[in-house]
RNA sequence: CGCGGGGUGGAGCAGUCUGGCAGCUCGUUGGGCUCAUAACCCAAAGGUCGUAGGUUCAAAUCCUACCCCCGCAA
């Protein structure tokens, strides 16, 4: 029976988990992030394909560097590694290891996105389809030759939440049907046509504040696809706000960016953009309180939140 | 012991510093007004003030411990 190590972190990879583990194939090994320290109280947590793998009785490995300890790998005599969103970089020796290789189950239509957030960046440039892509690893990031392929649909009303969760059901569908292919080595590799490459770094601090000279659309897909991690934050009367939910309004507006135009029947909170129209606030958290809508922060909070005042980056 | 904000009817908040009848806006229910309404008018219901203990004639308010939520940082 043919042996895979995977190597995975965080929820989108786990129904890929459970795809291999109801698969004809042996997991040998699971390799995942070692556990940390989680929120204010610093919490051990598990991350979730090792809470998954635990289920199954796998055997799970967290090296803290796998750049330098990576022999149980070796030693679980894998004929395929397979990793999704693993959150390191493999050495060399690893990948090549593998009698059938080592491959990668990415969330995004390679070249396009190559890095660690391409589902943030599908929405934040406002793409309407993205997709899986399959390839075998190579040294440079997200550049080996890709397997399989197949899209998905962005709707308007996406947010990253709601597409990882897409994404990571056709990760694990497409890993299924191609998983054979590997082994049985019908498959031809297509090259990634380096020019068209695009990329998708994490997201830094920096990029969550809103930047209200943008255009409206620009914002909404801002808040969108920051939503619901990290959120997009602005400040309002020195004070820290995150923004979760918003609607793109289609009318033009009189105000400066950030400016709060006007609240319609007090239930929402409409804000200028940079082209001249706005967008509708619909749930926000303000700091050290929960998220809530908007139509419940004006109750508690309208005589100091009016018409007029500004969001600051 | 990383820094900080918070927990008060169903929602969001004020009140805490300086102890003295449990408040505000909204929602809910009933009634009224209206051609009509998410509008307006009148009325009502709805609370262990996070938990436990302490101080006091008297605690949402002061003291002690604990639980929970959240922003920053990592």
């Amino acid at each position: 029976m043919k042996r895979i190590v995977f190597m995975g972190t965080p929820d989108f990879a786990v129904p890929v988990l459970q795809t291999i583990i109801e698969s004809p194939y042996e997991i040998a090994l699971v390799v995942t992030q070692p556990d940390r320290p989680v929120g204010r109280k610093r919490i051990l947590t598990p991350p979730p394909v090792k809470t998954e793998a635990e289920k199954h009785h796998i055997p799970v490995f967290q090296p803290e560097n796998i750049r330098l300890d990576y022999q149980p790998i070796i030693e679980a005599k894998p004929d395929l590694i397979v990793t999704v969103a693993y959150g390191q970089i493999l050495p060399k020796e690893l990948l090549e290891t593998p009698g059938f290789g080592s491959v990668n189950v990415h969330a995004s239509l390679l070249p396009q996105l190559r890095g660690g957030a391409p589902i943030h960046y599908a929405i934040l440039q406002g793409k309407d389809k993205t997709g899986i892509t399959i390839m075998y690893m190579v040294e440079q990031l997200d550049a080996g030759d890709m397997i399989s392929q197949k899209e998905v649909q962005i709707d308007h009303t996406d947010t990253v939440g709601s597409l990882h969760d897409k994404l990571s059901v056709v990760g694990a569908e497409l890993l299924k049907e191609t998983l054979p292919n590997i082994f049985d080595e019908t498959i031809q590799p297509t090259k990634q046509v380096e020019e068209e490459a695009t990329f998708a770094p994490n997201i830094r601090r920096e990029l969550e504040k809103i930047d209200w000279t943008k255009d409206s659309l620009e914002v909404y897909n801002h808040i969108r696809g920051l939503n619901p991690w990290p959120v997009a934050y602005s400040k309002l009367a020195d004070q820290q706000i995150k923004l979760w939910q918003a609607n793109l309004m289609d009318k033009n507006v009189s105000g400066s960016p950030g400016e709060i135009v006007e609240h319609t029947d007090e239930h929402t909170i409409i804000v200028a953009c940079g082209d001249g129209k706005a967008v509708e606030l619909v749930e926000i958290q303000p700091a050290g309180s929960r998220k809530m809508l908007t139509q419940d922060y004006l109750r508690g909070s309208s005589d100091r939140l009016n018409v007029g005042e500004v969001f600051k980056s």
